[in-house]
DNA sequence: CGCCACGTTGAGAGTACTCAATTGCAGTGG
DNA sequence: CCACTGCAATTGAGTACTCTCAACGTGGCG
């Protein structure tokens, strides 16, 4: 409970894909190396273009990252989770962050110095080859996010939010965890254009918005169709 | 000349930053895993939606990797020369591959299977590692489009292009190794709007265009405000 | 039950797109 | 050397989309 993750038996960093590989021995080892942070919800987690000499691991809770302009429009660029780590670019260099992270939920993280991550991969090579894993996921999902950008209306990107969502929620009853304006922010449009969108589509009857939390599918085909 | 590179005392690989750390010896066995492809500007190296199970190394020339839609629009992910490389999620994966790639120039490529990558991996583990740097760097670049495209006009992504440009060429005087059409699909818009952009900026004084492949900076300052 | 933040709808303006016409440039052959 | 040809780039006109700003609904929570 002092600077683990808060589990009696286990440190958090057991359940972190990036470090599958190591042995309880080594995971011990590198217990004693994480501070873990709380944030509450809402709060700042850090500030673009803060300099950060670390890596940050989610424990528990969801954050996004984003950058803003000066007049307050925000892109977001990815909403990571549970297990997810952010801050990579610090393993190679003290890093000028390009985005800014906020706690959508309360928060509870641990971060990794720069050289004890170095130590890391170095007496444990895979977690190089576990961290390019991700990276290389992750960069398929921007070049995916600058296509749609690129190429496509905010109606077939607001279309294609819906069959992503779809894909990691299973089913047809989408459940959103985030605020029109969160999602208008991650297509890359105004909140007031998602939101004719989705009246739209529901007067085409491919969607039924329940409340403003929920968003039952009636035609996938339709949706994909249109991205 | 062989399958080798067509150098004559040393591989091509001799020269590629992601397998600087290998030595001599290991080289030489890695040279025996290459095979060496040539195209010709113009020709497609591969096409999205194939299925790939190596990685591809510049040894010469340019490539683009872009996306197009049914109607024919496109947007480019990135420009890549000697000793880039691409297809790096097929280091994990048979990747099917989310971007064609065409040769802007004669290209001399080389491509290394899967399994031969894991084995250079396995006996030296810092290639991981050089590659991991690569692809936070692209992410990077990645993010910083995502950016563009969602939050700002094609002006001030025109002015962003000239801007990145300039810091790649260094100097006042720009030379295009790209079409009109081209550069307007890195940034996402047509090559109209590019060319209008052009025009406004040279009437306001901050650029001059010298033919078609020139271009004079008159004035940074005003672009980097723009941006 | 009423407040307040969140979401939706409306009107109007501006940006960037499309399609079409014109101009500019470079390479080729007379 | 120059005119011709073909492609690339620019310019123009009209349209469509999406943004902004504002008003109006709605639903969740005290």
């Amino acid at each position: 409970m002092d600077n683990n993750c808060g589990h009696k038996d286990k440190a958090c960093v057991f359940h972190v894909p990036i470090f599958a590989g190591l042995s309880e021995h080594e995971l011990l080892g590198l217990e004693a190396l994480l501070i873990t942070e709380m944030y509450a919800k809402g709060s700042i987690i850090c500030y673009e273009g803060e300099d950060s000499d670390q890596i940050y691991v989610i424990q528990q809770g969801r954050v996004k990252l984003f950058t803003m302009t000066e007049d307050g429009r925000e892109q977001i660029f990815r909403i990571l989770e549970e297990t997810d780590f952010f801050g990579e670019l610090s393993i190679f260099q003290t890093e000028k962050l390009s985005f800014s992270v906020e706690a959508l939920t309360d928060v509870r993280l641990c971060t990794i110095k720069q050289k004890d991550m170095h130590q890391l991969i170095k007496t444990q090579p895979s977690i190089a080859l576990d961290i390019l894993r991700t990276m290389t996921n992750r960069l398929q999902r921007a070049e995916g996010m600058i296509r749609d950008l690129g190429l496509r209306s905010a109606e077939a990107r607001t279309a294609s939010l819906l069959v992503n969502l779809c894909q990691e929620q299973g089913g047809d009853e989408l459940v959103l965890s985030l605020s029109r304006r969160d999602l208008a922010n991650i297509i890359g449009t105004t909140q007031e254009t998602l939101s004719r969108n989705l009246s739209r589509f529901q007067d085409l009857g491919w969607i039924k918005l329940e409340g403003h939390r929920k968003i039952r599918i009636l035609d996938h085909e339709a949706l994909r169709d249109m991205v």
